[in-house]
DNA sequence: ATAAAAATTTAGACAAAACTAAAAATTAAT
DNA sequence: ATTAATTTTTAGTTTTGTCTAAATTTTTAT
């Protein structure tokens, strides 16, 4: 597989988590920042090798052979941000980008010889399960914090979001995987929460509230 | 730079220390197994980038910029050679590949911090000096276990070949970095040795006497 | 010094992956 | 149920890096 194709495929792989029937061209398109005429093109050869099923206009979906390609790129991408994070010292917000490029080294000897390395984690820095060797992800119980009870304990362990600005965002308010949250107030009007965060009371917009998964 | 234009300036770079009146398209060609003319194409575009001069017909050599480049990719191959060894335990004869790819990711800050994971290592598996973050090499005294004095002590500290063949036939010859030699007879028909290696009696052909640096 | 051989460059073509503009199919709206 | 709007595909280009074949320059050998 090319890198171009890889991508193609990763971001099929996300997209169809979120619409399982099939997976729009234009959407493609907009993760990509390329034209719906290029998604096209390439899902037509993606088709010829058999890592997605696709007929004109119905949208796509990807064949066994795709899936499985789709979960170890991502394997990878979330194996690299560990090592970044925990062996190299980054920042959570800075190796999203760099791992957008090591995530297409193709040594599979490399990639388990890492996970081995790092202790075989079952998360990225930003809570996402990493599939195993096999491709098999581990399923965790989790909800937003937008949807929790009121005066319930629960932790945080994921975001949703994981762009720079958001996490940058949670660093200056001292919240990070791990914090314990209750919620104590919820506002009607416009869904801000009061929660009190690691035992310190914070105001909290429903936009960071929808973006942070507690358990 | 592309990743092709990579691979051109490193190749470049490598060969104009064996030949530094100017590097021979030929030359640039066979290293990369492709076509003269296709090297030709891209010499035009790398010198209208100033990584190289060159004047139709005569060669090429690295600009000041195309060699601070290359000591940069040499600098990034190098680490990720360490890296793959001692972090990862591969085994020196299985990182060219890896690292041939590892070596085109972009991040500065990646390939710093890594430099200091590593505790600044100066020389890779293979016995190469690594550039600094400034490009700067160590030069190293050091000559071939073929032009080594009779009965002089020498330690190996580097491997002039070091494709995956030369380096497993040194692992089973128990021959590594460190190693101890002492050439006890040259034979003046075919240049083989009778050489001491850690106190063990050994012949050495010429051939390998010649892809072994010692000190 | 000139002819033959070797090296290099030019010209024209191709595949991959992108693009624009136009056409076709699907979906939404009256 | 048509029409309008949206989405998707097709057709034709472009760019990058490669190729082959032919032409040119340099080097080597007589």
């Amino acid at each position: 597989m090319t890198i171009s194709e890889e991508n193609y495929i990763k971001v099929i792989y996300h997209l169809s988590l979120v619409s399982p029937k099939g997976v729009n061209t234009n959407a493609i398109a907009g993760m990509l920042e390329t034209k719906a005429s290029s998604v096209t093109d390439m899902l037509k050869k993606l088709s010829e090798k058999d890592l997605v099923s696709y007929q004109k206009y119905q949208g796509v979906s990807l064949t066994e052979n795709g899936l499985l390609s789709a979960k170890m790129i991502v394997r990878k991408h979330r194996l690299w941000e560990v090592f970044l994070v925990e062996k190299l010292a980054f920042n959570w917000d800075e190796v999203h980008e760099i791992a957008e490029e090591l995530e297409h080294i193709k040594s599979e000897a490399l990639i388990n010889k890492l996970d081995a390395f790092l202790g075989f984690p079952a998360f990225d820095p930003h809570g996402d399960p990493i599939p195993n060797e096999k491709g098999v992800i581990q399923k965790v119980n989790k909800l937003l914090l937008s949807e929790a009870e009121l005066n319930r304990e629960y932790f945080c362990i994921g975001v949703k979001d994981s762009s720079s600005e958001f996490l940058k965002y949670l660093d200056k308010q001292k919240i990070a995987l791990g914090s314990t949250f209750k919620v104590i107030e919820k506002e009607s009007f416009d869904d801000t929460l009061t929660v009190e965060v690691n035992s310190q009371e914070k105001i909290i917009s429903n936009k960071i509230a929808n973006n942070l998964y507690v358990q």
